[in-house]
DNA sequence: CGTCTTTGACCAGCGC
DNA sequence: GCGCTGGTCAAAGACG
């Protein structure tokens, strides 16, 4: 009996009235499903383009790093090499000095922190400057106070002053080997028993620059405000450390030497020049390469454009040792 | 006339 | 000892 019955239902559902409706409910399914279809599409494109720039960014990525890789290397070799360089031509100082005027070498290590001509010139193959306060100061050595001051001036200003607040007469000028440039020498004239002394040579490599080198200690005040006396002297634009010659910018100065207001002589310590310098240096050789890099440019303006610059900047972050 | 600069001579140290 | 080089002296000239 049971049995009968469902057999009436199956057949009864197959008939016309059900059939229709199983139709409707299927073409109304087919309807939703295209229309859910369509509403999914767009997104489903836009996840693929995401996917397609997040790919793009990621090869882009890879190909930053690789350069900034190289630039590292490179960055790296460059300090071996300048490491290298500063440590032969401190040793080419050295050995210079030893050529001639034995008894100055001796004196200048045992002075090294107050007489640091030598091997602050750094670089200065041409032995001129290294030679600049042998002589004379080998007797007193022990009690003489040298310091060495870079001062700017006019290429076309051919007279060896240097406007320090002192009054100063010449006694003397020499034509050295080395140098092209005479080297003028002068005495405090301030006080008749003030021992100070000055040489005065323009640089052998930057004409413009003035290298005064002071060989003992005032005793008298400062005659700044003594002027006039001075017509010849000029005020003089002071080199900073990175404004002079790259291989010659080591000055040491005492610090009671006195320096005129107007000059504004800025001078430092060997180390501090090289190691800032250096710094510097090579900080600004990477930029300017990285500047010159037309495709560096094109990547960095291509990612600033699609605003994935702040993924460049983690992948530049991320790498070791690049000062930017 | 006094002061400063110039310049040739002289001296001393150093390497060969 | 000689020659080279750097440092100093001093006479002469320039300048204000």
């Amino acid at each position: 009996m049971e049995y009968n019955n469902l057999i009436d239902t199956s057949l009864s559902l197959t008939s016309t009235p059900y059939k229709d409706l199983l139709d409707h409910m299927e073409q109304e399914m087919q309807s939703n499903k295209d229309g859910i279809e369509s509403k999914i599409r767009p997104k489903t494109e836009q996840v693929n383009d995401l996917v397609e720039e997040l790919n793009s960014a990621n090869v882009e990525n890879q190909r930053l790093t690789e350069m900034l890789a190289v630039m590292s290397q490179n960055y790296n070799v460059l300090t071996n090499q300048m490491k290298e360089y500063v440590t032969k031509t401190d040793k080419t100082d050295i050995n210079i000095g030893s050529r001639k005027r034995k008894s100055y070498q001796n004196i200048t290590t045992n002075h090294l922190n107050n007489c640091d001509i030598n091997n602050s010139i750094g670089g200065s193959s041409s032995g001129d400057e290294e030679n600049f306060s042998c002589k004379k100061a080998k007797g007193d050595f022990s009690k003489a106070n040298i310091s060495r001051v870079c001062v700017r001036t006019q290429t076309s200003d051919t007279r060896l002053i240097v406007n320090d607040g002192y009054q100063w007469r010449k006694y003397g000028q020499k034509m050295t080997r080395d140098n092209p440039c005479p080297r003028a020498y002068f005495i405090c004239s301030f006080a008749p028993s003030c021992p100070v002394k000055k040489k005065v040579q323009r640089s052998n490599e930057d004409q413009s620059m003035l290298v005064a080198i002071y060989e003992g200690e005032h005793n008298h005040p400062q005659s700044s405000n003594v002027e006039g006396k001075q017509s010849s002297s000029r005020s003089v634009t002071a080199c900073s450390t990175s404004s002079c010659s790259s291989k010659k910018t080591a000055m040491t100065l005492d610090p009671t030497e006195p320096i005129s207001q107007e000059n504004e002589v800025k001078y430092s310590n060997k180390k501090e020049v090289n190691s800032h310098e250096l710094q510097q240096f090579l900080v600004d050789q990477m930029a300017l390469s990285l500047t010159r890099d037309a495709s560096f440019r094109e990547s960095i303006a291509k990612a600033i454009s699609s605003g994935r610059l702040l993924i460049s900047k983690l992948v530049i972050n991320n790498t070791p040792s690049i000062p930017l």
